[in-house]
DNA sequence: CATAATGATTGAGCTCAACTAAATCATGAT
DNA sequence: ATCATGATTTAGTTGAGCTCAATCATTATG
């Protein structure tokens, strides 16, 4: 007979108690009520003792559950104060910003060398996805979304407008003139990641005529595209901002000038308050300067 | 972020804590070194928090993990004295007691409305085996068990010797005459169970000469050859207390009154001082006036 | 100094406790 | 009579928890 019951089942107990209700706990717990439902009478059954009466559509407690749970009660209470206050402290100086993988391997991370050594009391941790993460589940401080802004219940501020440049290797450029046509891009493979209207935006902002904008490889995401594309593929749509080191280091070329710009723009994003936190409004502020400056990361 | 961390790997750190051990916490646990490694790794991770600081072949608390464990300390303490409480309280009318199938089915559960209406508060749970329980192991408070008597480390009381006697159903005696020579049972079906000498001994007792003892249908045990009785497929060596209400309603017969006793009896059977507990005192009494009775259940 | 012992860590793979989905039951409300 | 509500149960699924074995970093011992 061990000494502990299971504790998954204690903590349905002690659920259902507090709410002397299955369905509420269930809830609470994010299971199905089944599973409470099977949990209680597992635990009854090791114990020996009802600790419920069911009633139709509700629940009291036996005298034993009663008693059981005054202390089960206090057990759970001192275990979830004592997690949040640990958390909270480690929270004064963990920060979890979300952003997309893209964001995240061309911008950001090339950038994390000047912010740790601006601010190394802060540990900053990237949760780079491309789901949309929540704030309290997920347990994030601060995104960057790339969007249109407005988010219900969110403070949200334009961070990074961005434009879409024609980029491929130094050897792929090699071949165009120095001043080429747009038209020339009918000679090169397209490089396309899933949304396709890219590249039919910009030929024809640029004015191209000749030149299928459909046509090329598909790639399921950015990331996809940009290594086919360093890999001397083809030639792909990037935003500029990812490719700023690159460009300038010349291990990419942008032979077309032409820049389009996307209605779609980096945001930041934060639930309201989140500012009164220094190290968020730091973040926040080591941001926006990153983003005028004019120098990529050495 | 829920609220709690994975409560096994709360489970995990409180018993590492207070053997600053991992080697050690796996033991109690009964899991491996590795699991708890894991489990700790993980909870580090969840909370963003060190909590212990690793040394070579031991475990130091950091300032978080030693508050941390502070408080787990008292919660899972809590947890523990209060289900021992309960376990206590709930052994306090709950007695276990385990015997065979067929003294179960046959003795002791047609006699059970009696135990009830004489002592409603003790709720007595019936553990049908053929297996030898372990009273600490399996929980059980007392035994009947069929044997010679004298278990190492228990207190042994002989409970009701009993005899074999020849039992069929009505319309299978109807055949034989009234006061039947013991030689007819050679024009009868021998019903078995698996230790047959009881055929052989009863008909050497009886003083049978021209009867097979060894001929017939073997079952693989009493609750086997007692079914194939009453479906009239033969006659049987019953035990008399076993069938002692059909005997008095006439849906059996014992056409021949010689009973062959048994070197066996049933014992009762319970760790030693078990009977400083009421509760199982009362059971034993019970026990031994029931076997006092002439007359059979209700 | 070399080897053995000790205890924690880690990666790959396994497994069963925990859970889900759906049907059913027992009311209570309309 | 029908619908709503909440608990129960069964059969099937699955991922958190775990194992195993190899590795690492000492420490102890001969």
């Amino acid at each position: 007979m061990d000494q502990l019951p299971s504790l998954s089942a204690l903590r349905a107990f002690e659920a259902s108690a507090r709410h002397l209700s299955m369905t509420l706990a269930a809830n609470e717990l994010h299971v199905t009520p089944g599973a409470i439902s099977l949990q209680i009478r597992d635990l009854e059954s090791s114990l020996g003792v009802r600790l419920f009466e069911r009633r139709p559509r509700s629940l009291a407690l036996t005298t034993d559950g009663a008693e059981y749970f005054a202390t089960m009660r206090t057990a759970f209470r001192l275990m979830r104060e004592a997690t949040a206050a640990l958390a909270m402290r480690s929270k004064d100086t963990v920060l979890t910003l979300t952003c997309t993988a893209g964001f995240a391997t061309h911008w950001l991370v090339p950038r994390l060398r000047r912010f740790e050594e601006a601010h190394p009391d802060i540990d900053l941790r990237i949760s780079a996805s491309h789901r949309m993460m929540d704030f309290h589940r997920d347990g994030i401080d601060i995104a960057i979304r790339h969007g249109l802004g407005g988010y219900e219940g969110l403070a949200s501020e334009r961070l990074l407008d961005d434009e879409y440049v024609p980029v491929c290797t130094p050897e792929m450029a090699a071949a165009l003139s120095s001043s080429p046509a747009v038209d020339a891009l009918a000679n090169l493979t397209l490089i396309h990641d899933v949304y396709r209207r890219d590249w039919e935006l910009w030929l024809q902002a640029a004015g191209a005529t000749c030149v299928d904008a459909m046509r090329g490889p598909v790639f399921t995401d950015g990331m996809g595209a940009y290594h086919a594309m360093k890999a001397g593929l083809g030639i792909a749509l990037m935003r500029r901002s990812f490719v700023e080191q690159e460009l300038a280091d010349g291990t990419l070329v942008a032979p077309f000038p032409i820049g389009l710009a996307s209605a779609f723009a980096y945001h930041l994003v934060y639930p309201p308050g989140a500012l009164e936190r220094p190290a968020i409004a730091t973040l926040r502020a080591w941001l926006f300067s990153e983003v005028s400056r004019t120098t990529p990361p050495a």
